[in-house]
DNA sequence: CCCAATTAGTGGTATATGCCACTAAATCAA
DNA sequence: TTGATTTAGTGGCATATACCACTAATTGGG
C-alpha cells in the first residue's frame, strides 16, 4: 500500500457518518445547552416522552441503542430528577420509564432551543436536502447487513 | 405540546445521524474486530497513515475533533505499540504522530477488514447511493453554522 | 530584550456507547 | 411442578468525545 495511491478517507462511509455526527452533534449541543441538557439527552427526553412509559428495552430498539448503554446514559437524568423508572407490573423484568414533571419542563424548554438549531440546519442545507438525508440515514439505520455466515 | 400531534423522532437530523452512526458504527466494528480494533480505531490509524507525520492539531482538523478528545483516544494505541508521536524540532509544541512498525502491519490487517464492511455496505445501498450519502456528509463536515451572534 | 497575547497539548471530569458476566423473572418442556 | 432456557436489566470495564483549566512554547509589540 504505497502512500501515494491511498484514498481518501472520505472514502470510509463510517468515517464520513462519524464525522458528520461530530460536527453536527457539537452545532445542536450548543444551541440547545443553555437548557442545561445535551442534544443527546434532550432527544432521550423526547423519545420518553413520546413513548408510552416505554420499556428500556423498547427505547433502545428504537434507537438502535445497547440496553446497557441506554442505562448508563438515563444516569445523570435520572441524578438530576428529570426521569424516573418504576418496574412493570405485569412483568417485573421490565423497567418503565417516564419524565417527572421537571423533566417536562426541560424537555419544553430544551425543545424551543432544538427547533432553532434544526431550523438553522434547513436553512442551511435546505429543507428538501435535509429531508432526503434523513431517509437516507433512516435506511442506513434500518438496514441488514447479515454477511453470510453459515445457517445452521 | 399534545403527545397526539408529536413529530416523530426522526424529523431530527442530528437525532438520525447518530443513530445511523451507531447501527453502521457497530457493522464496521463488528467486520473490523477480528483485527483487533475498533473501527474508529482503524480510521484513526489510517489518517496517520495517510499524512506525513502529521501534528495532532492537524489530525483533530481533519476529523473535526477536538484535540484533547484525539489526545484521549490516542492514548490505547500508545500503550498498544502502535503509535508514537515525538517534538516537532522546529515548533516543540507541536507534538507529532506516526505509525510504528506493529501500527503499520495492525492497520494493513484491519484494512483488510474493513474492505469487506466498506464493499458490503455499498453492495446492500449501492454504490452511487452510498457516493451521494458520502457527499452529504462531507457537505456536513464542511458547513458553517453561523448563528449570528454579535461580531465585536 | 521583555512582557502580553496566542498556540498546542495535557489531565481531569463528564457524558455517550458498547461488551461481558451476572441476576432476576418469566417461559417452556418433560 | 420443576429444571432448562430465554428475556430484561445491572454493573464493571473500555473506548469515544467534549469542555475546562492549566502549562509550555512561540510570537508580536514596545
Amino acid at each position: 500500500m504505497s502512500k501515494d495511491s491511498l484514498p481518501g478517507l472520505t472514502l470510509c462511509n463510517n468515517a464520513a457518518l462519524r464525522r458528520a455526527a461530530r460536527k453536527l452533534g457539537k452545532f445542536y449541543d450548543d444551541v440547545v445547552e443553555p437548557s442545561g441538557l445535551k442534544a443527546t439527552q434532550q432527544g432521550l427526553l423526547y423519545q420518553i416522552h413520546i413513548g408510552d412509559e416505554p420499556a428500556m428495552g423498547a427505547i433502545a430498539a428504537s434507537l438502535i441503542m445497547d440496553l446497557s448503554a441506554l442505562g448508563h446514559t438515563l444516569k445523570p437524568l435520572i441524578r438530576d430528577g428529570y426521569v424516573e423508572t418504576f418496574a412493570d407490573p405485569e412483568d417485573r423484568r421490565v423497567k418503565r420509564v417516564r419524565l417527572t414533571p421537571q423533566g417536562l419542563a426541560k424537555l419544553e424548554a430544551a425543545m424551543k432551543l432544538w427547533q432553532i438549531a434544526q431550523q438553522r440546519f434547513e436553512d442551511v442545507v435546505g429543507r428538501d436536502k435535509a429531508e432526503k438525508l434523513r431517509a437516507a440515514l433512516d435506511d442506513i439505520a434500518a438496514l441488514d447487513f447479515d454477511l453470510p455466515q453459515a445457517t445452521p
